[in-house]
DNA sequence: TCCCATATTGCATTCGAATGCAAGGGTGGT
DNA sequence: ACCACCCTTGCATTCGAATGCAATATGGGA
């Protein structure tokens, strides 16, 4: 003795015949700014919610081409950035009626695999906090999906894209270490692919260059903590010691620090000074403190969700850079030279 | 003279008149198991190629009711935890062929908001890691949208989850650090709301009161970093002094560590014992090294995903809730009473 | 009160793929 | 060579909402 069958899903049509009125009356009562007088949106909102009807977005996609899914490529490896700009993108996303379907991308073949399931699922467009080639990028762009580039861009090649231009920042990272007292630094630096390291590095070393600092010894990891330990060992290996180490992102500077303070034993920054890149939540830790560059994620995820909303919505528009800076936190990572 | 125009994007119907057959072939030949000659699929394979066709997903969606999304709740609160479970469960379920949609979650309302967008998505099933009332699991119930509660459930209602059971596990804990001396316990607790929290709790009060320790102060934070300073200034100004500290998470135990170490002067463990629960990634920073009870996250997820995939196969399956255990990570955190 | 302009409403069609059913083609057995 | 059966294929319909256009209702002005 059921009172209610198991029913399935309510559509337009039952909310129609509910509210005795046509199933476009319904789906205009849904529709902002659609031509609709006060008392058949009543009418219809109350049989809506006696059916519990919400109208189907899959239907809806079909129909208007738009599917309000933005995808969002992550890279997986574990750099406590990028959950930050995730979850803050999806917030902002959320803000605007539009929906994250989520890709971690693990390697190139995840990419290829990611654009495809974007074409499938119709995304409306796309934000690529990961590797993206220009030829997967093209081919998005063929597609008229627009794409943000998120903390990264090509050089060659035109791309809505967000960046951080670190090289004011960098300068005053060099003079705050060179004031300190500092002239022999080692390089901690990031994946030889990765665009942010590249400029992250070519800062570094014009800055280094023009104030006086000289580069005893270079190494590289791959952005994550665990890969600062062996590259230390190379940095602190060489003839000269360098007193000031500087990483490509803060996870390494976070890895270094732990590597030369509890298995080498040496004093941060009493001995060795260690900053980083990024100015991510867990730099801030006491146990940390890293002098660092912070990058305005706030701002740049804002920036990333209206240019893609803007080429969603006027697509001949033309591409565009928005480019922030970055601004120096000076912790306790960093001090004095003791001689 | 272009060569091309910006046709849109391709249907079944443009693939099917291309290769000269029918639009049903071109749909047969996605469909894995269809009834297909080789010859047919690769004439159509050829003429999809050419025409870089993809079969719409909306479309699909809209006429076999599977969406092949999966909507996962996530609180946005800085917790390291969710998003190594996110970026898990987001891999595990895109071998399956499924995709995932982002929900961050800040307050009840972002919850709400959330249900109505998975129920307009049509998503084919929901993991949830964030709070999550009876009542609003019932609405998707009702719904027929299968749930999965991550690392939580209901004392009173019966629902899919996945549980990580740290009652032996805390035993371990415990007896670990009475065996290193210490008699005084102060406990940093989590959201009193969190079944997380009250879980852990009382196992640590159980097995603190089987093995004769005691309990001298007790202080709550939000499983934040930054809560754990406060509370430990409470933990820490009673007129008994506990010499080991039992935090709800690893979160809270690194910013208890940090509050001792840096901000009080104390030495840890020398002076006070801190623990833990998670065994998060950064729990084993070497800053830290945390004593700590660790989630089988990878098990977790592999449970989450594949009750969740059962539920959509087979809708009438009962709930099931699956329990593993955790395991305690002996760290430096903790060590012996100095007397 | 009548008429016209404007605001609402309904009709019919559309989006793109999946699928039940029936028709066609092929195979093998006798 | 014939028949029965199975494997392929195509036809026609379906999913649920949006929307151009035509039809109707509403309101205001004279």
């Amino acid at each position: 003795m059921e009172l209610q069958k198991p029913k399935s899903r309510a559509t337009s049509y039952d909310v129609a015949r509910l509210a005795g009125v046509s199933q476009s009356a319904v789906s205009r009562c849904f529709k902002p700014g659609a031509s609709i007088s006060k008392k058949m949106r009543d009418r219809v909102m109350e049989a809506a919610k006696t059916l519990d009807y919400q109208p189907n977005a899959i239907a809806r996609g079909l129909i208007t081409r738009r599917s309000n899914l933005i995808a969002v490529l992550v890279s997986s490896q574990l750099n406590f950035y990028y959950p930050e700009v995730l979850f803050q993108l999806t917030d902002r996303f959320s803000k605007r009626g539009l929906r994250v379907l989520l890709f971690t991308i693990n390697d190139e073949d995840d990419v290829n695999e990611s654009l495809n399931q974007i074409w499938q699922y119709q995304a409306d467009g796309v934000i690529s906090a990961s590797y993206l080639s220009v030829e997967q990028h093209k081919m998005l762009e063929d597609k008229h999906i627009p794409v943000v580039m998120f903390n990264r861009y090509f050089e060659d090649y035109p791309s809505n894209s967000v960046w951080c231009d670190p090289s004011m920042a960098t300068e005053d990272l060099v003079k705050h270490l060179i004031d300190f007292g500092h002239k022999q630094f080692g390089l901690l630096e990031g994946p030889a692919y990765s665009m942010v390291n590249q400029e992250r590095m070519k800062c570094v070393k014009e800055a280094l260059k023009r104030q006086g600092g000289k580069i005893v010894s270079q190494a590289s990891g791959n952005y994550r903590y665990e890969s600062a330990g062996p590259a230390i060992e190379v940095l602190m290996a060489g003839d000269q010691q360098p007193t000031a180490i500087i990483a490509a992102n803060d996870m390494m500077a976070m890895g270094a620090l732990d590597e030369l303070k509890n298995a080498m034993g040496l004093s941060v920054p009493g001995d060795v000074s260690v900053v980083g890149f990024d100015g991510i939540g867990a730099a801030r830790f006491a146990s940390y403190e890293l002098t660092t560059i912070r990058q305005p994620i706030g701002r740049m995820t804002d920036a990333a969700v209206s240019i893609l909303v803007d080429r969603i919505e006027k697509p001949e528009t033309s591409v565009e850079k928005r480019v922030l800076t970055g601004s120096l936190i000076e912790g306790t990572s960093s001090g004095p030279v003791v001689s």
